[in-house]
DNA sequence: CTTGATACAGACCGAACGTTCTGTTTATAT
DNA sequence: ATATAAACAGAACGTTCGGTCTGTATCAAG
């Protein structure tokens, strides 16, 4: 989904893309790219436009003409990190919740991507014109994630509410997991922490048309 | 709850302190405390050497004579912070794992010292000379606590081991917590998954020398 | 009193930063 | 066929970065 940059744009159809169009967006996604890539790999504070650039392969001209400023290029990576075809929930019909949580750690925190996503969210906490551009997506996302939870599960002695805030719990635990990863001494003490997380809230939820 | 006693002791006499080593001390404290101003109003990318001096009041010579490098600053930092005198554990004798868990989260993590800790974290993990300084304070720190915790809690229907294991993921919660916290909507939202959380982990703790 | 080390003070450096600008090419609409 | 606008390309901008370097004031030891 890409943002109107011009403004008031009417809802784009996905037929007819020009040549030109299918350029620039190839550009875009190149350069997008490139910015996980620096984002995971050197942090926020070190991702700059020479090295975006750089790394996409693509000239300062380019790079300068689909985004005017650093933070135009943020917006759109954050905007392609959630959209709704890349950040799977991880949960999936006739699954437990632990193995769910295992597979939304593997598969959507612990990726480049995922690390990419904390950078930015690190760096909007006291970046305020970040933060405006960004809160609205993330807003939308959080949304979307709560609604197809309660979707897949119930809680087992409380409301529907819960079950929201337990996977609340879940992702703000994995976010903080991501940062403590690092800084683990000994190989596999991520994944027993991980597990007996699973283990303190799996008891709590099932997934729906599942009988205990 | 400080976290002094069992330490090894460097055995520093308080004494024979002369008067230019008072002045260096307390320029020190005066730039570090900006460090950490900044880091959590500017954030880990936009706190420069500049502005750091601009807001510790000290000039340029003065901060590069007691820093050669930014990284030795951002490493002297981090020490303080971990310094037993200054990190709290917020748990404390007969009283409730819930109550100690939201007095960890406001009197530790939820400041502007625990704020600047995971900037320095987070860029640490993509800042391979940073890593490597800070990386013996953290785990002496991260032993530190995980001893005091078995000191004063015990498990419920499992080992010592797993008390452990279960404070570091109320750290890993805390400090996830810590960057959701900008971004929830709703005041107040924030607490209820605070609590949620000490709902779902104090059952399977308590202190020690207390019944049930 | 001298000597040397320490605590500052501030100018200066090259490099890198994000942004702006002027061209050149190329596809598409008329 | 021509006009227009988008897609690049890259030089140049002023600013700020972290680090160095020279100079001065102060304190402590010999």
């Amino acid at each position: 989904m890409v943002l109107n940059a011009a403004g008031i744009g009417p809802a784009e159809e996905p037929a007819a893309k020009s040549k030109k169009q299918l350029q620039a967006e190839a550009a875009k996604h190149r350069i997008c790219d490139a910015v996980v890539d620096c984002l995971d790999e050197l942090g926020y504070a070190e991702t700059s436009i020479n090295r975006v650039q750089e790394r996409a392969g693509v000239s300062r001209g380019a790079l300068t003409h689909h985004f005017p400023s650093k933070e135009e290029m943020m917006v759109e990576t954050v905007e392609r990190l959630l959209e709704p075809a890349r950040p799977k929930t991880g949960v999936s019909r006739a699954s437990s919740v632990e193995r769910d949580l295992l597979k939304l750690w593997a598969r959507v925190v612990d990726t480049k991507e995922g690390r990419a996503l904390v950078e930015i969210l690190v760096a909007a906490r006291t970046d305020e014109g970040l933060y405006a551009r960004i809160a609205p997506s993330l807003s939308h996302y959080n949304n979307a994630f709560g609604r197809e939870v309660v979707r897949l599960y119930e809680s087992v002695d409380r409301d529907d509410g819960d079950v929201a805030t337990l996977w609340t719990i879940c992702r703000v635990f994995l976010r903080g997991l991501h940062i403590q990863e690092r800084f683990d001494a000994k190989p596999g003490q991520t994944a027993k922490i991980m597990k007996r997380f699973a283990e303190l809230i799996g008891p709590h939820m099932r997934a729906r048309g599942q009988q205990q």
